[in-house]
DNA sequence: ATAGCTGCAAATGCTTTGCAAGGCC
DNA sequence: GGCCTTGCAAAGCATTTGCAGCTAT
C-alpha cells in the first residue's frame, strides 16, 4: 500500500483514502480493464466509503496522469485500462469485454503522417469480435 | 431519388419519406461521417418533416444492414460513416471530428488469430490527434 | 492556511422505449 | 389487412457539475 502511497505521489495526486482504495485495486501488477462502476460496486462490497463521483474523478486523474490509459468502445461505457504500454484490444461485442490482444500479435507496419500541425496523440486498435 | 429507393428495396427495408431524406444526404457517393444530429438538424434546416428518434431508427436500420458503418469514439457521440469499406479514421481530439486516413497510409501487417469459438467482425482503428 | 478532494444531489446529454397513429405492400 | 415505421414524450443511463464540508501538506 505505501508503493501506491508513492506512486500517488510521484504524479503529484495527493494520497487520499479513496485513491488509495482504488489505486490497491488497480495496480497490483497485473492487467485490469475496469469502468468506474466496477470500481465502485466492488469497493461497496466490501463495505468502503468512496461516491461513484469520486470514483470518476479517481479514474480520470489516473487517466491524465498516465496512470491507466481510457478506452473508448461502447458509447455507453468507458473503460479503463490499467496497461499504458502501446497495445491493442480484443472487444467482445456480446459480453461487452475488453481483453488485451497478445503482445507482438499484431503489428501495424505503417502509420499514416499526421495532417499539418497535428501530431498523433495514441493509436487505437480494437478487434471486434463475434460467435462463429 | 430513384437509386436510393432501390437501394432500400435491396436492402428490405420499405422507402419511406424519412429513409428517403435520410438516404438522400448520406448515400450521394461522397464519404461522410454523421451523427443522428447532424443529420436531424440538417434535415430539419430545410424544414423537413422528421424525428430525432426516427433518424436514430433510420441510422441503425442502415448500418444494421450494412449501408452505414458505426464508429465508436466518443462516449457521447456515435458516429456514422457512409465507407463501409475496410478504412480507418483520424479523430480530432480538441474539435470532435472525424476523418478518413488516406487509403494506404496505414498497413497492418499481421492480425492476431481470434480467440477459439470467435471470429473477427471487424477491425476497428482510431489514430488520435492533438495540436504541436 | 489553503489548495486540493470528496460526496451528495441535481443536472446534462445522448440514446432508447412505449405506444398510438399512420404508411407501405 | 397486417406488418412496418414514425414521432412524441417520457424514461434511461453513464457521466458531469455545483458546492459545502473535509483533508493533506
Amino acid at each position: 500500500m505505501n508503493k501506491i502511497k508513492e506512486l500517488l505521489r510521484s504524479k503529484d495526486l495527493r494520497p487520499t483514502d479513496q485513491r488509495l482504495m482504488v489505486g490497491g485495486l488497480l495496480f497490483d501488477g497485473t492487467d485490469k480493464h475496469v469502468t468506474a462502476e466496477t470500481i465502485y460496486r466492488d469497493l461497496k462490497n466490501r463495505n468502503q466509503k468512496i461516491s461513484l463521483a469520486t470514483v470518476y474523478n479517481i479514474l480520470h486523474d489516473f487517466s491524465n496522469k498516465k496512470l491507466l490509459e481510457k478506452v473508448t468502445i461502447d458509447p455507453e461505457k468507458v473503460y479503463f485500462d490499467t496497461n499504458t504500454e502501446r497495445h491493442y484490444h480484443f472487444y467482445y461485442d456480446d459480453k461487452k469485454t475488453l481483453t488485451d490482444i497478445p503482445k507482438n500479435n499484431i503489428i501495424i507496419k505503417s502509420l499514416p503522417k499526421a495532417p499539418k500541425g497535428k501530431s498523433i496523440k495514441n493509436v487505437e486498435i480494437i478487434v471486434h469480435l463475434e460467435n462463429k
